[in-house]
DNA sequence: CCGTTGAGCCTAACATCGTTAGGTTAACAC
DNA sequence: GTGTTAACCTAACGATGTTAGGCTCAACGG
């Protein structure tokens, strides 16, 4: 008579994940409670950390999830440069599709797409140079990101108004603008 | 015959602050908690709020405490795109300087140094321009400060050993050199 | 076919967090 | 003296992550 208390299939970090990923999404980091995932997914808190060791597991889950749907241009551009600008241009993008998620950029999770980095060694570049290149794009993007995501509010300032209303729009324009300065500049000074 | 409930002195917000900064300087942002804060301070938690609306404010001071120790190069620069990257190059040193607080970066506070942006419009930048180069600067060097305070654990990847290691030190020099790149290129293309 | 086992869920509770309500104390104004 | 008030207090609330311990039921070995 009791209605049963268990769920017909059992649960799956995937299933926990991509709800997890939902409500982040929906309504902020901060709605994103063990409870409240567990509730979703129609369990009691508890019983995720049979799936879970903790919730910096899920958060690495959440973060995974995310960068998954990253896709490669088709297809793959012939000029290294543009490819580097579609790499990254895809990054920011997949940020900009979850401002929420963008204090959690900054995690090292196992799904880093460093395989461009080795390709620009293979081009020439010194290892070095590569990594300061590599480097110098991801930080670009997810800094780029993390202003872009939370300057909803911003009227704290002392500029013309003209110069204020431009200054808190981040726009993807210029994102790519800046992106491809940064990697013409270290091809020149290969 | 019980010891005085008062302080000698009031609290002053100034005063939090300076606390609430060391605190999350020495143990990070986690620790900075308001009981933690009323103890440092010789207090109790709850009286906190009789200076401060909510944790936020506290934040927000705390941030602002944090940028209060940007000094511009003395003398300043003659040209502009020193002045530039000593500008910038100062900023990215006060990040480095507390690494615990670059989660809080992204905060928009009354003390952005935004009258560098006017002036590079007098230097005949359009405004578009002048904004791409300033919003460009501002999320490089915080990006790279996300990932070069954040990076102490990571080794989850598969690039050869060198590469590697190499990849998981973000160095200062790499900063400045990517930051003159990007003043450059908006130089070059005014 | 029956006993055991263990995966998958549950209830209950813990410490800690930000925050609020309401009381006490001491200094100062009139 | 008699308020008034700023600055502190104790006590508590609800929410959070997390742990301990128990129930249930399908699967499997004998």
């Amino acid at each position: 008579m009791v209605t049963s208390k268990k769920r017909g299939t059992p649960l799956t970090k995937d299933e926990l994940f991509e709800h997890a990923l939902a409500i982040a999404d929906a309504d902020g980091l901060e709605a994103l409670t063990m409870r409240r995932l567990a509730k979703e997914v129609g369990v009691e808190a508890a019983s995720l950390y049979h799936h879970l060791p903790n919730k910096d597991a899920l958060l690495d889950g959440v973060v995974v999830r995310m960068r998954s749907e990253i896709r490669l241009p088709e297809p793959i551009p012939a000029d290294w440069k543009d490819l580097m600008e579609a790499i990254f241009a895809e990054y920011r993008r997949n940020l900009a599709a979850h401002p929420n998620l963008v204090p959690l950029a900054g995690r090292r999770v196992e799904t880093d797409p460093d395989s461009g980095l080795i390709f620009l060694t293979q081009l020439g570049f010194s290892d070095d140079d590569a990594v300061d290149l590599w480097q110098s794009m991801i930080a670009f993007v997810v800094g780029f990101s993390v202003f872009s995501s939370a300057y909803a509010e911003s009227d704290v300032s002392d500029l013309p108004s003209g110069l204020a209303a431009r200054m808190s729009d981040w726009r993807d324009n210029t994102c790519i603008r800046t992106l491809r300065m940064i990697i013409e500049s270290y091809d020149a000074s290969r």
